[in-house]
DNA sequence: TTTACTGCAAATCTTTTGCATCAAC
DNA sequence: GTTGATGCAAAAGATTTGCAGTAAA
């Protein structure tokens, strides 16, 4: 479906050099629906490149977070997901029964980020936000 | 200030035993302000007991979570955090520069799990939700 | 050719577990 | 005296790092 064209260029640009190993990890990362762990690059990739090893994953996400191309969430679960920066902030539904990441509009939440200002002086990041619980497949 | 003697009650009522360890373990987490992690409370009881082992922590927090006594919450950074139980629930707002972990009332958010269900049929477990920021004193 | 990038292995860090010993009851 | 609890060491799972070889430019 969508290429990864945007953000290999962006490498190149900057004199990074494209090997094959990034191309499938940011292939990976682009085609993913919903947010992708570390390990589940690793799954993917493997499979058509067996010969990659899973320190080049972790490797090729640390620049890509450094030069803000993907961002990195913590879930909880205690492992980080990765998304491509471009498809901007959302928040997520976490199913805690079937795992299903639902992603949940930015604006629904733009009255409580006022609120807690308001009442805390806290200033909330709200780009990334987890909320657990049950999805309409896992209601009894 | 306060005593853990609900807590040991309720332990030695159901058949546990009250080792030394345990009511050490016990004070940490009641004492605590806010939420504390099972290296922290390690630490703590280390000063004044140094024999104990750390393994002897996890597998006290576990059965203390199990007889519903302490609430495990996942507030990310790879690390479980602990609070009594009988404090109830709320939320977290924690700060990204200090790492301070402000309480919120759990009424707080009662709007937003009401939309969250009429809107996305997502049944919000908002006990222990964390929202990530910045706080009063790290604002510049 | 140059040196950034990779694979491999080993190290961290948090949490879990097997096992022999020990102590609360 | 029983048996549950502990200490110790080793294991497990995610992530990081040192180092020498490899390949993108």
């Amino acid at each position: 479906m969508k290429q990864p064209g945007d953000i290999v260029g962006k490498l190149s640009e900057r004199g990074y050099r494209l090997t094959p190993q990034r191309l499938m990890i940011l292939s990976a990362i682009e085609n993913s629906d919903n947010h992708i762990s570390a390990e589940e690059i690793y799954a993917q990739v493997v499979a058509k490149y067996p010969h990659i090893n899973i320190s080049t994953v972790y490797r090729t996400l640390e620049l890509l977070k450094g030069l803000g191309l993907v961002t990195e969430t913590d879930l909880g679960g205690g492992r980080f997901r990765y998304h491509p920066a471009d498809k901007g902030h959302h928040h997520h539904l976490v199913c805690r029964e079937c795992g299903a990441i639902i992603d949940l509009d930015e604006s629904m939440l733009a009255s409580l980020k006022d609120t807690l200002l308001r009442e805390y002086k806290f200033i909330a990041d709200l780009r990334h936000l987890a909320v657990f619980g049950r999805c309409v497949k896992c209601r009894k």
